[in-house]
DNA sequence: AATTATTCTACTACTTCGATAGACATTATA
DNA sequence: TATAATGTCTATCGAAGTAGTAGAATAATT
């Protein structure tokens, strides 16, 4: 399962995406809009900031926007980024990987073959998906909820 | 990523379906063979019976058997066991469901369309997989191997 | 100088994970 | 029936991770 922190950071980079990107957010303004912690979140953002992925501004009228462009931001980046490995055993990723301290040999592991199919699946879809595809998704599903009415 | 007790359990699993079912298997045979601490694995045997994967015998020549076939244990249902919720948000999980604190409408929720969609790749492949399979991989592989040198 | 915001350090409470210890119950066989 | 071997159960432990909080420091604007 995702963390709540990793959670809270993409729902908070959707929310700043899809602001006007002149002025600066605040914080506060996306703790409330999306019901995050408020002192949670900084600890986030300033995170997100020190990836290189969003920018900030201090003092009276600062706040925060995208470094980066959101069809730039990767969802696979984030997760990684927040709660490290997507795998379902580090013997079998790219960024986090460890050698099996149980096997004895990992080219042959049976469980090995089958956790890295599963990696295989859940990154190809990660790492084809950006921020502005998510919000995209988004707009789809509000709009084809309203043509049912 | 899985937690050290589902790893330790399907490596006990594959243990245990690898030996001729005859005889009962014994905690400390399998605790030494996988390098698996003996007093956890009991506890992981224990589990594993009580979900009626495994039956045991108790006293003199006792041990562990698979109470299923190898070829009816799924892979996705040892996890799931073991490490509750595949899915990566509980607002799209089958068994582990769990309303979304912080959205308004799940249901046009653009993370949640992207974690369900990756939930529906993972699920699709370890609810087709067995410990039959998982032992068919590591000999095929094994022969490769062979073949090779 | 005052105000408004981010930044940073430190801390706390809680839960889970991985593992261990020891008493207890059951079984086979000598 | 004694005894050795084995699973069962309860309790506990330390380390790490998760979620969140407090408050001072710093920077930008007015």
């Amino acid at each position: 399962m995702l963390s709540k922190k990793a959670k809270y950071a993409l729902k908070a980079l959707e929310y700043i995406a899809k602001q006007s990107d002149i002025n600066p957010i605040l914080i506060s303004e996306i703790s409330e809009a999306q019901n995050i912690p408020k002192k949670f979140l900084e600890a986030i953002l300033l995170e997100l900031k020190r990836a290189g992925i969003l920018k900030s501004k201090k003092g009276k009228f600062g706040g925060y926007n995208l470094l980066q462009s959101a069809d730039e931001i990767n969802l696979g980046f984030i997760i990684r980024l927040i709660d490290g490995p997507i795998s379902l055993i580090a013997c079998v990723s790219d960024k986090y990987y460890e050698p099996c301290a149980e096997c004895e040999n990992e080219a042959t592991c049976g469980l090995r073959n089958v956790v890295n199919e599963v990696r295989d699946a859940t990154t190809n879809i990660l790492t084809n998906l950006t921020l502005a595809d998510m919000i995209k998704r988004e707009q789809r599903l509000k709009k084809s909820k309203g043509n049912k009415k």
